[in-house]
DNA sequence: TTCATACTTCGACCGTAGCCGAAGCATTCA
DNA sequence: TGAATGCTTCGGCTACGGTCGAAGTATGAA
């Protein structure tokens, strides 16, 4: 029996227990990185790299790079489904356990250049809900007003335009597992509320520390639904 | 990488070739015989054997001894769910192809001792329609309806009670596919319906040849939805 | 630049599981 | 009773795939 251009060579991916456990640990939607899956299967990054290839290659999950990070995840709701069924055979249990350690850091951090966590998710969100921004699959595009609250909050478009690097790119947050604002106009959000002085960097990590001034202004500036009354 | 008390157990039962081949062939709702499905799977029928063993004992088969043959059938619904759930994930194609050969044995033969094939199942459907048998699970109970019908038929249901053997049991069709009646009444309707001539034995096989009178009797006498008007 | 981190590739080891031939039961049929 | 059929057990072979150590590549940090 060789030949199985069939359902088998999909259920082989999941039948390997450290596989298993990997698309287990993505379950619940998040994305999380070649190292955590790898600690999540209990094996070591070598064999972890090997899996993730197979589950890439057979469409089980989806990849996203990031820096030198690789962020997976489930590649669509199929796959959940299919796993929810086999769930259902196995009358298994569910592991969860998720993310990273310092409470500073998941508040607000430095990305590269630009912010991150959940102060990044929200600015995000924010500049989203009020149509500043357009998400367009993987592109994101400024509106006429966003071209205009960006004026307003005194940063230089066309310096911007002028540079090669692109305006606008989304950034899959480590902590909150949600998208943020990367690019240039990410970039330069972050400089410009540094210069405004809401807030500073920490010396001694990436975390980023707000003044109380700065917090009651950026929650002004970049209001969330609730917020926003 | 051992300890995998999970999905992926399961996952990697159906992830073999052979096995998944097997499960392809089940997912009509038909029940098939480790041949068949040795066949179905490309395997012979020791190393068939080994794989039905392991499909039972993770509850993706049920199984049900005739004889010397043993019909596998899916477990339950759940496991075809599971099973279209992966068949999504891999855009797999379904393979069919079944069942015996010559076309007199599938309408009527002989099974032990009772009646099987296509007229062996129009019998018990119209039995149990007419609501003179009823299927609790396993067992198949006679109303009294039913044991008025069989005393119009000429059957002496006092000889059979006395006898130790059990009235009615189902048996599973290996043509049809489906269940029809075995037990003492089983043989007591085919040795009567011989006795009054509507059908007799083919001495080179197991095949029953009806007379024409006698399939018209037949079918007057078990009736189908269709055939009642 | 130099160092640290995240991931990948290479090579070798090893265990497990699939496979079949042969023999063994169990059931049916003559 | 003996012969045929259907399935299972046993034993041994083979190979595929999971595993890790070590080295290689890429990205970010100092």
């Amino acid at each position: 029996m060789k030949e199985g251009p069939d359902i088998s060579h999909v259920a082989a991916l999941i039948g390997d227990p450290a596989r298993a456990n990997m698309l287990m640990a993505l379950m619940n939607g998040k994305a999380l990185t070649a190292s955590e899956l790898a600690a999540e299967a209990g094996v070591t990054a070598q064999t972890a790299s090997g899996h993730l290839a197979k589950l890439q290659q057979g469409d089980l999950v989806q990849v996203r790079k990031q820096g030198r990070h690789k962020y997976f995840a489930l590649a669509n709701a199929d796959v959940a489904a299919a796993l929810e069924g086999l769930m259902g055979l196995a009358a298994g249990q569910l592991r969860t356990r998720t993310g990273p350690k310092d409470a500073a850091m998941r508040e607000a951090r430095v990305c590269y250049n630009h912010l991150a966590g959940r102060r990044g998710v929200q600015m995000f969100a924010s500049l989203l809900a009020r149509d500043y921004l357009r998400e367009n699959g993987e592109a994101i595009a400024m509106t006429t007003a966003g071209a205009g609250f960006a004026g307003d909050f005194g940063i230089d478009l066309d310096a911007l335009h002028a540079a090669r690097a692109p305006l606008c790119r989304s950034c899959l947050d480590w902590s909150e597992r949600r998208t943020h604002l990367a690019g240039s106009l990410g970039r330069a959000l972050l400089t410009r509320m540094e210069d405004l002085g809401w807030l500073r960097h920490d010396p001694k990590s990436r975390a980023i520390l707000f003044s109380d001034t700065g917090l009651v202004a950026f929650d002004a500036a970049f209001p969330t639904e609730k917020g926003t009354r």
